[in-house]
DNA sequence: AACCAGGGAAGAT
DNA sequence: ATCTTCCATGGT
């Protein structure tokens, strides 16, 4: 058991970023203590990391602590947390645009990335086009029915795991047939090599997403939602999703949802940082 | 009770 | 190529 303190310079508001993650039930957090235990994988061995918010807005510190891969551990942890971003420079910019009210609003938010590319794709599979709190009851469901349990938490399955279930298990969750076999066949690829994540890191998002888009059961919201919260890209903005058209809608006051014109025409100012729009405009109808 | 939901594939023009 | 329908089922 090894113990580490990590500290930068704010803003970073961890309770919201915890509040955050709340709304996913399979996730083990303690508002209270401020504390959240990932579920971490190096090479096949399962790690679970407590992390523990011992600072403030302005001067963000964090207690981290788990057994073995000391330096893997902080490195993925970093990255989950998006602890290098300078989320000042971010809010800056948007003190310019439209959306300055929602940034002074959100302020300090951070966009926490999902804990493994595979479970993120899967998850973003099984959420398509049925209402969030079904979708997470759906995906509660599966990760209990197949996944692993470590120290309390749970561990999304492998893809060799998901690649022997058939549709028909699936179906038994609930799940639609095509999402079933959507999520199959997307295991076997992960399985067999020719979906490698690690190779994505140095890739553009032109790239993951033209690898991506090929997959059966993988369309634009997917990739989108895949190339934020599984790589943390920066400048993403899902004019598809639904959630982001009824927060456009309520934040400027529209009768309609907004068209995709209007929204090419309101997301201009906010590059580079579209995800961020993205993020807090979801932020403010949860 | 109808309509919507953090979509996407397959079929029909 | 673009438009329409179907998938499935819980929530409101």
């Amino acid at each position: 058991m090894w113990e580490e303190k990590v500290s930068f310079s704010g803003p970073y508001d961890f309770d919201l970023a915890l509040s955050r993650l709340a709304l996913d039930p399979l996730h083990c957090i303690d508002t209270e203590k401020r504390l959240v235990k990932i579920p971490l994988s190096f090479n096949n061995k399962k790690i679970v990391a407590e992390v523990i918010g011992t600072g403030t807005l302005e001067n963000p510190e964090f207690l981290i602590r788990a057994d073995n891969e000391k330096e893997k551990t902080l490195e993925r942890l970093s990255e989950i947390f998006q602890w290098d971003v300078k989320l000042i420079q971010i809010h800056e910019h948007f003190q310019t645009t439209e959306l300055k009210t929602l940034f002074n609003e959100h302020y300090g938010t951070p966009l926490v990335l999902e804990f493994d590319p595979f479970s993120s794709l899967l998850k973003s599979i099984i959420h398509q086009q049925v209402n969030l709190k079904f979708a997470f009851t759906l995906t509660e469901r599966f990760v209990k029915s197949f996944g692993d349990e470590l120290d309390g938490v749970w561990f999304y399955p492998s893809p060799e795991k998901v690649a022997q279930l058939s549709v028909e298990q699936l179906r038994e969750l609930q799940l639609s047939g095509r999402k079933a076999e959507y999520v199959i066949g997307i295991a076997e690829l992960a399985a067999s090599g020719q979906l490698d994540f690690e190779k994505m890191k140095s890739k553009s998002d032109a790239e993951v997403a033209q690898e991506l888009i090929k997959i059966r059961g993988v369309g634009p919201w997917t990739v989108e939602n895949f190339l934020m919260f599984a790589l943390g890209r920066p400048n993403l903005f899902p004019m598809g999703d639904i959630g982001i058209q009824n927060a456009l809608k309520k934040y400027f006051n529209l009768d309609e949802k907004p068209t995709p014109a209007q929204m090419e025409k309101y997301k201009e100012p906010w590059s580079p940082y579209l995800s961020y729009a993205s993020l807090y405009l979801w932020r403010s109808i949860e």
